[in-house]
DNA sequence: AACCAGGACGTGA
DNA sequence: TCACGTCATGGT
């Protein structure tokens, strides 16, 4: 077995599957893992924006932002695109970048509703201002299924630790690692984006970065 | 009190 | 191409 995949199974076996993309429970006022494929139209379009907020940002931030949106019904393209972006704004201001964040989220729900429904390629995500590799992977990934690797920040750090990428690979490179070792099976790569931030959250916050990480023994 | 958080874009060289 | 500055709130 690759080393790829023994590094998923040794974190899949450790923290167990994920459930990812977390929705917002309007009842508990938080996201709730669990859900593992978006349920409707409107599962679909909350990921995509959950995508854009957490741009550089907490998850935790951007639960306070989504909830914002929810309860106040406007966590739909077309309320998004109708709003005024200094409202829109102050709604998400808690996921930080909000006037950046508010504007990006303006252009994408045009977008969004231009696409009639259908599936967006990779090329025209990349071509909305505000939408790069990474988000356009984690929405073709997690809101469309589509089998995508998503590269962030903690994957670099983690497989740069393990010695299995350069410092400063590109992420189209470090994508391609994991494209050309792996299976292309959506599921899989979903769950192995979700465990990777599980395993950084716990080794990989604070420097010196990869304390207690068991991953290397495990490639052998 | 720095540092980091599930990045992307604009600019100058 | 690419290094560097900017965007911003909130938790540790």
């Amino acid at each position: 077995m690759g080393s790829l995949m023994k590094i998923y199974n040794a974190m899949l076996w450790a923290y167990g599957p994920q459930g990812w993309w977390p929705i917002v429970s309007l009842e508990k006022g938080k996201s709730e893992y669990g859900v593992d494929a978006p349920r409707d139209e409107a599962d679909v379009f909350e990921i995509c924006t959950g995508a854009i907020l957490t741009q550089n940002t907490a998850w935790k931030n951007v639960e306070k932002a989504l909830l914002n949106l929810k309860v106040s019904g406007s966590l739909d393209p077309k309320k998004i695109s109708g709003i005024r972006v200094d409202k829109l704004s102050a709604m998400i201001r808690p996921a930080g970048y909000f006037n950046q964040k508010a504007k990006k989220l303006k252009l994408f729900s045009e977008f969004y509703i231009g696409l009639n429904g259908k599936a967006p390629s990779r090329e025209e995500l990349l071509s909305v201002w505000g939408i790069g590799p990474e988000t356009a992977d984690s929405i073709l990934l997690y809101a469309y299924r589509k089998p995508f690797f998503v590269v962030d920040a903690y994957t670099r750090r983690i497989f740069a630790y393990l010695g299995l990428v350069k410092e400063d690979s590109s992420y189209d490179d470090i994508q391609k690692l994991f494209m050309d070792n792996l299976k292309h099976d959506e599921r899989v790569f979903n769950e192995y984006h979700a465990l990777i931030v599980d395993h950084a959250k716990r080794h990989y916050q604070k420097r010196p970065y990869g304390q207690g990480c068991f991953l290397r023994k495990v490639i052998g």
